[in-house]
RNA sequence: GGCGGAGUGGCCGAGUGGCUUAGGCAAGGGCCUGCAAAGCCCUGUACGCGGGUUCGAUUCCCGCCUCCGCCUCCA
């Protein structure tokens, strides 16, 4: 078995078979930067940060770019309002992001394009849509014309008919289906100059200019949320192909994190911010609620769903934690042959998870049973298989302190010392006074459990 | 109106034409423990409704109901 993914363009999974033989190349549509990120902007990202784990981990040399869309409407029109620089709103926004990606432990991307630093690309292209008479300029604005493009509508299943874009209000439009690549300087806004006149870039248009900029004119796999297959990802399609570039060869795209039922969008204000949820959960918990889901398939988001999700995460953790403070710290292993199979079957993580929880299982079971080479190798193998979703407990991305500083040298001599009183207290059948030990630890946010090698001690949520 | 997705046991959430019918959370019983905790063992008549195909359908086909998304900016 090999990898299979679900491509939009064909609604169907299809081998992954990279251009390149083992490598691949990934462009991801990343935010449009005029707002706080809530939970469903990172599920995407997170999706594509699994993707790529998983063709890492079986020997690909992986690109991936995702963009930053730091000009647009509403960016303007935001930080108009707010009486900011529209470039201050934007790169705020920006760095929000990131911070939510670093914090739920994305990877970082190979390069992150602004748009606004690609317009000299974006301009080339223009100019080579219309030359082949794809695209056509009209008062400063720069069209393309879809009827000039006989496959336009075939990723989405669109008809061509029934459409009618955005920009329908401009003048210069030849045609209501066409679409701005690029918008004419209005007064007060930002704007580029052109062959055709100031303005500042579509948002398809820069997309297309900055996925073939890194990644060539043709790469393997295109990806973003579904509410960008139409307009966006037709669009971005019908111009790079109708400028001669083979552009993306499989098209993924991840399903929604829904609110009472609600798709959440900015538009609705039904949103849960990534800030606000990382003050209930730790980021990895979050993530585990977010990946534990099939990529396609749509979250509706509660708060019982996600503390099921917590639970479920802890059990993985302890088992691991135990094991380290038992036999010592096990190195990642090989991941068991189910997991594979449900990572190559169209990234099933729900599979994958329940791979996982198997391992963990026998893992106990040898602990219980005193086979420490078992548990060992049960450890490893979690590590590795949890590692791909990133989620390895004992991954640095994890660690609440930096493991041996000053601090946890202190903690772990004053938890020693009660737990030595304890021993002694215990031992001389005084269980009043070793009980009041546990609580006092438990309440200083200390578990501490007897093993068959002695009592563990955990502090609890790191 | 056009295109697409979904309805699974108390909850979350996979999947499959029949095989011990994922996994987790929660619940009940048991083992272990001084007591716990954690773990282990056991238990639980699931597949929106109505037809059809089939020896057999939750899984395929048809119809219906309900919900959601895209068609305008959106992960």
């Amino acid at each position: 078995m090999s990898l299979h993914l679900y491509d939009t363009a064909t609604r169907s999974q299809r081998e992954f078979v990279p251009l390149r033989p083992r490598t691949a190349s990934i462009y991801v549509c990343g935010a449009t930067v005029q707002g706080v990120p809530h939970i469903g902007h990172v599920r995407s990202a997170l999706n594509y940060d699994v993707l790529r784990r998983w063709l890492m981990a079986t020997g690909h040399d992986v690109l991936l770019v995702r963009n930053v869309t730091d000009i647009d409407d509403k960016i303007l029109a935001k930080s108009a309002e707010a009486g900011r620089p529209w470039w201050e709103w934007a790169y705020i926004h920006e760095r929000a992001f990131e911070d939510a990606y670093t914090a739920l432990g994305c990877l970082p991307p190979s390069t992150l394009p602004r748009a606004t630093g690609h317009v000299p690309q974006m301009v080339e292209l223009m100019a080579r849509l219309i030359d082949r008479e794809h695209a056509y300029a009209a008062d400063g604005d720069v069209y393309f014309a879809v009827a000039s493009f006989d496959d336009y509508g075939a990723l989405s299943g669109q008809r061509l008919d029934e459409v009618c874009q955005g920009e329908s209000a401009a003048s210069g439009k030849r045609d209501p289906r066409d679409f701005a690549l690029w918008k004419a300087a209005k007064l007060g806004e930002p704007c580029w100059s052109t062959p055709w006149g100031p303005g500042r870039p579509g948002w398809h248009l820069e997309c297309s200019a900055m996925a073939t900029t890194y990644l060539g004119s043709e790469f393997d796999i295109h990806g973003g949320g579904l509410d960008l297959v139409f307009p966006h990802h037709e669009n971005e399609r019908a111009q790079s192909r109708a400028a001669g570039d083979g552009f993306a060869r499989y098209w993924l795209h991840n399903g929604w994190v829904t609110l009472s039922g609600e798709k959440m969008s900015k538009s609705l204000g039904n949103t849960l911010s990534v800030p606000a949820t990382l003050r209930r959960v730790r980021a990895v918990e979050l993530r585990y609620y977010l990946v534990g889901a099939h990529y396609r398939s749509a979250i509706e988001y509660s708060d019982g769903a996600l503390d099921e999700a917590v639970a479920a995460y802890r059990r993985i953790e302890s088992f691991v934690h135990r094991v380290r403070e038992r036999c010592g710290v096990p190195e990642p292993g090989t991941w068991c042959a189910d997991f594979a199979a449900a990572m190559d079957d169209d990234l099933g993580t729900p599979a994958a998870l329940a791979a996982i929880h198997t391992t963990v299982h026998e893992g106990n079971t040898a602990l219980d049973a005193g086979n420490h080479t078992a548990a060992m190798a049960a450890t490893g193998s979690v590590r590795a298989m949890a590692g791909v979703l990133g989620l390895d407990p004992l991954a640095d991305q994890w660690r609440s302190t930096s493991g041996v500083d000053a601090r946890s040298v202190a903690l772990t001599v004053l938890v020693d010392r009660l737990l030595a009183e304890r021993a002694e207290a215990r031992a001389r059948r005084d269980y009043t006074t070793a009980d009041a030990v546990r609580d006092q630890l438990l309440a200083a946010g200390i578990a501490v459990e007897d093993t068959p090698d002695g009592p563990v001690w955990t502090v609890k949520g790191s």
